[in-house]
DNA sequence: AAAATAACGTTGCATTTGCAACAAAAAGGA
DNA sequence: TCCTTTTTGTTGCAAATGCAACGTTATTTT
């Protein structure tokens, strides 16, 4: 437990337990059991069916969630950062295999927590249980939002729609002009299901029409969203 | 709450409420202060923006979810049948005003259910109260895992894998060989976000090729999935 | 049954996209 | 600094897709 003090300040901004204090959290954690594991860069953190009974919250690092088809292709489904969950609604949808592959793409920890002793009110802090479980609910219900946002871009039938659906979205979100996105080129267009150098013509010609101009990961768009 | 009678066999067999008797269904009810509401057919029942602090139970009827676009255009996102939740994703998610439109496509009913008055447990009902946030939280999260799956499907990049994804999803999930699709040609072709004609163009390619038989909404796979 | 409507299949053509190969630019290492 | 590796842009070509128009088959209505 001690070796999670230094964690504290992301346990905190972690969305499982905002609104609550330090002092609590370690009660809780006290409670939850959880499990503390690092990852060095480039590492694997799950493999595709392996089971699954805990949740994950990234302490440090960054760490990717990929779908792979049967002939290897992989695709980015979520890019996470210290604080995020993952695997919340596998497990909370009683899912007991893995249907991802989870990936250390920078040096990670991760602190795993059964999610049955989430949703079981141990006696003495029932409070603060029922705080953790709304974080909870709240976490995989945003996530749902942000599923069906995805969604709504993938569902564009061209390259471009696809592209000015996802700028849009992501400009939104940031409320500045020259933003700045997670991804390069290929992670880009693995994001949006579409083939790199198609992404790249397209990405100049709406540069040459004077919708956007960018630079590497640093975009500034000219049209209303 | 006498008018709730008549609909316990919906709420019994509603995923909110699964694993309660119908005796322990009303102790909750009474202590969730639901409203039940009627909307007679071709009427909405929530519009764009309005603002949204309950989850809603369809009682009685068909209801309709449409995403509206600035330009008007409804698309239909979800079709909504007795036992059914909607809003609980945008709820939990802490939205305040609706993204969506909610119409009554015949006359309806529907049981509204404030949000807080589920997470907060009530004293003396602590292990209802359990029992249901587990299930909402279940439900949310199986939704979750659905968004992922037509994720995996769109993501696909022709429209051959698109639609072998998904009857290969679907057989697997009926379990019978020739098993039949929820979708008209037309129907099919929103879902996969692509070309009708194309579509029909790949269908009968594919079965030429012997990978599948079908008839309207009939189809029979020839391959292993 | 006849007529009207809707659903589905077919096809030619224009556009979009994927693919591959290569060039240019940027980043990283020795 | 120089060299290597990675990232990004460019382009020709083949394949896939959208689009539109039309014919056929099913379904519904009168």
């Amino acid at each position: 437990m001690e070796n999670l003090n230094r964690y504290a300040p992301v346990l905190e901004k972690s969305p499982l337990f905002s609104g609550v204090s330090r002092q609590d959290l370690f009660s809780i954690l006290g409670c939850l059991d959880p499990v503390l594991k690092k990852y060095p860069k480039n590492n694997y953190i799950l493999l595709l069916g392996e089971s699954i009974s805990h949740i994950g919250i990234v302490l440090k690092g960054t760490v990717q969630l990929f779908k792979e088809s049967q002939e290897g292709n992989k695709n980015i489904l979520l890019t996470l950062h210290p604080g995020e969950l993952f695997l919340e609604a596998q497990v909370c949808a009683g899912l007991e295999q893995s249907g991802v592959t989870i990936y250390a793409k920078t040096d990670a920890a991760v602190l795993w927590i059964d999610f049955h002793h989430i949703m079981k009110n141990c006696s003495s802090l029932c409070g603060f249980h029922t705080k953790v479980i709304e974080n909870m609910v709240g976490t995989i219900a945003r996530k749902n939002l942000e599923l069906n946002q995805k969604l709504e871009i993938l569902s564009q039938n061209t390259i471009r729609e696809k592209l000015l659906t996802y700028l849009s979205k992501e400009q939104e979100k940031q409320k500045t002009n020259p933003f700045t996105i997670p991804y390069n080129r290929n992670e880009l267009a693995e994001y949006l299901s579409v083939n790199r150098s198609a992404l790249s013509r397209e990405l100049s010609a709406l540069q040459k029409e004077g919708l956007l101009t960018y630079h590497k990961d640093q975009f500034q768009l000219y049209f209303l969203p």
